[in-house]
RNA sequence: GGUCCGUUCGUCUAGGGGUUAGGACGCAUCCCUUUCACGGAUGAAACACGGGUUCGAUUCCCGUACGGACUACCA
């Protein structure tokens, strides 16, 4: 019997979500799908002092405009809910109690100071890891040194308390992760961990495999920093009587600085001048915000295709794929193993690639938004012409209107440095007869017979056209450079392209 | 420091006991072209090091080095 594939993702609302976070969102989605399972999001908000307010819309909508949808989250339905752990606290207290009545877990009752003082003596004692386990809790107030009567005296008075797993002396734990192979640590290097916090909630680790159980969960898939506690899962797992139905690990590479080493952060970004966020965060509390790949431009299935890519490859020569086609190709076997470096540089390709396949109606729009932020009102027709000529030559959608402007706006100064080279009197002379030509065509404008008068132009003036080239496009742009001026023409008219060679005319003084 | 994970061009990677070690980004040159860009072609550029196993190792094993993660009543 196979069951249906369950996965999930489960990000805390501590800020925004990271880009690193994304990708493993991503590859759970992906798989999902694949396997033709669930994907869940299941909010990890047991910290209330780390919570920030925002941090959940923002996940929201970061996976929204990415179009990475779950089938069960908190602002869906589904059949184990609820979605958030806050509002799952009741469950999770039995479970600790159930460990500690089986002899796994313990009731700790050192304060804040007394932990401390413990790591201060171990440390002073050259102990290279102060840590609480199972040879320092025989030091410590709790179930396992004071008297049982106390024990229930301090329970029943309110006294703070943690529930801790008791990790066994000798043991190896050992668990198979689908992209590392087999993992063996052995329990006289892990530390006895806290399950319940003293405010009632469950740390992470407690949380984590009771919601995985009680929501069917069959894979864990998630970042590599989570590899050094997944043997401690493990164990949980084991204890609480779940070890049958426990779910399989895959964990992910991170995501690396471009530049130098470690994990790629927000600082990076800042640095080099790119988001590490999928979009614009403003922090509501202390005003702290952070730029967005939406907002810098990147369209969401190229950066989805970029991130794909990062750390998994379909094992061809193929690096265009739509979600649909990711899904398709998509395995956790051909995840690799190590780190990956953020190269924004690939990034910035893939919105290229996706950029000019978009239809040049869509792309429209973007021109007319934003030439209406200028103060311009673009018809449709040559919005959309602007964005045929122009969207093979950005990288993002906003370049498209500053490099349309050209098609709007008259040139009112001229390239001086080209003027200088470029405007002498063969130019002249072949401007002139231009214009004149022109005032008596007839015919349909287009980039063909536009370029055939010029020819016709400078043929009559016995001038090479290539020669004066650069000179017509300065009197109709104002540049040296930029898109074909033919086409430029065409959409300009030809009533238009007289008028601003006249200007030009007037304006500019010939170097010979 | 300890535990765990990793290491193929600058970057993302394919490959795998015998290959001219393949592709992509970026870079350079050339072509196309009225310019810039696009596109096309070409080029520079990698198996971390040392042992072993083997007829043969970049590939398998062991060390070393280097990198990373973790080492909280955070996730």
């Amino acid at each position: 019997m196979t069951q249906e594939v369950r996965v999930r993702f489960a990000p805390s609302p501590t800020g925004p979500l990271h880009i690193g976070g994304v990708r493993t969102a991503l590859y759970n989605y992906l798989f999902a799908h694949k396997m033709g399972g669930k994907f869940i999001i299941r909010i990890e908000d047991t910290d209330q002092s780390r919570f920030v307010p925002g941090a959940e819309d923002y996940i929201r909508e970061s996976l929204d405009w990415l179009g990475i949808q779950a089938d069960e989250s908190p602002w869906t339905s589904g059949e184990v809910g609820p979605y958030r752990q806050s509002e799952r606290k009741a469950d999770y207290m039995q479970y600790a109690v159930e460990l500690v009545e089986k002899g796994h877990a313990y009731y700790a009752f050192d304060t804040p100071e007394e932990l401390e003082a413990m790591r201060e003596r171990l440390t002073a004692a050259r102990v290279v890891q102060p840590q609480y386990n199972n040879i320092t809790r025989t030091q410590m107030k709790n179930s396992l040194t004071l008297p049982a009567g106390e024990v229930q005296r301090r329970l029943e008075s309110g006294d703070p308390y943690v529930i801790r797993v008791k990790i066994p002396r000798q043991e190896e734990v050992r668990l198979k992760d689908l992209i590392r192979g087999w993992v063996v640590v052995h329990t006289s290097t892990l530390d006895d961990k806290v399950l319940m916090k003293s405010d009632g909630m469950p740390t992470y680790h407690l949380a984590n495999i009771v919601d995985d159980h009680l929501m069917g969960i069959t894979h864990v898939i998630r970042g590599e920093e989570w590899l050094p506690s997944a043997p401690l899962h493990v164990l949980l797992y084991k204890y609480l009587g779940w070890k049958d139905s426990m779910p399989e690990f895959a964990h992910l590479p991170l995501l690396l600085k471009p530049d130098g080493n470690g994990k790629l952060s927000k600082r990076d970004g800042d640095k080099l001048g790119f988001p590490v966020f999928p979009i614009d965060w403003e922090n509501q509390k202390d005003g702290a915000s952070a730029p967005g790949f939406r907002e810098q431009g990147y369209l969401p299935d190229a950066l989805l295709n970029f991130l794909a890519f990062l750390g998994w490859n379909p094992g061809d020569d193929r690096e265009l794929f739509t979600k649909d086609e990711l899904i398709e190709a998509f395995s956790l076997e051909r995840i690799g193993k190590s780190g990956t470096k953020f190269d924004i540089e690939k990034a910035k390709w893939y919105n290229e690639q996706y950029l000019k396949n978009m239809d040049n109606e869509v792309l429209a729009e973007f021109i007319i938004a934003d030439a209406a932020k200028d103060g311009f009102e673009l018809s449709k027709e040559l919005a959309t012409a602007a964005a045929a000529l122009n969207k093979e030559r950005v990288t993002f959608p906003q370049e498209l209107w500053p490099a349309s402007k050209l098609l709007v706006i008259a040139p009112q100064s001229f390239d001086e440095k080209i003027a200088s080279k470029r405007w002498n009197q063969d130019a002249i002379k072949v401007l002139n007869q231009y214009i004149s030509r022109l005032g008596d065509f007839e015919a349909g404008f287009n980039p063909e017979s536009a370029k055939e008068e010029l020819a016709a132009a400078a043929e009559a003036e016995e001038i090479k056209m290539g020669k004066v080239m650069q000179a017509v496009r300065l009197a109709v742009t104002g540049s040296g450079a930029g898109p074909d001026l033919m086409r430029v023409f065409s959409i300009l008219g030809k009533d238009e392209v007289i008028k601003r060679i006249e200007f030009a005319l007037s304006e500019l003084t010939s170097i010979d």
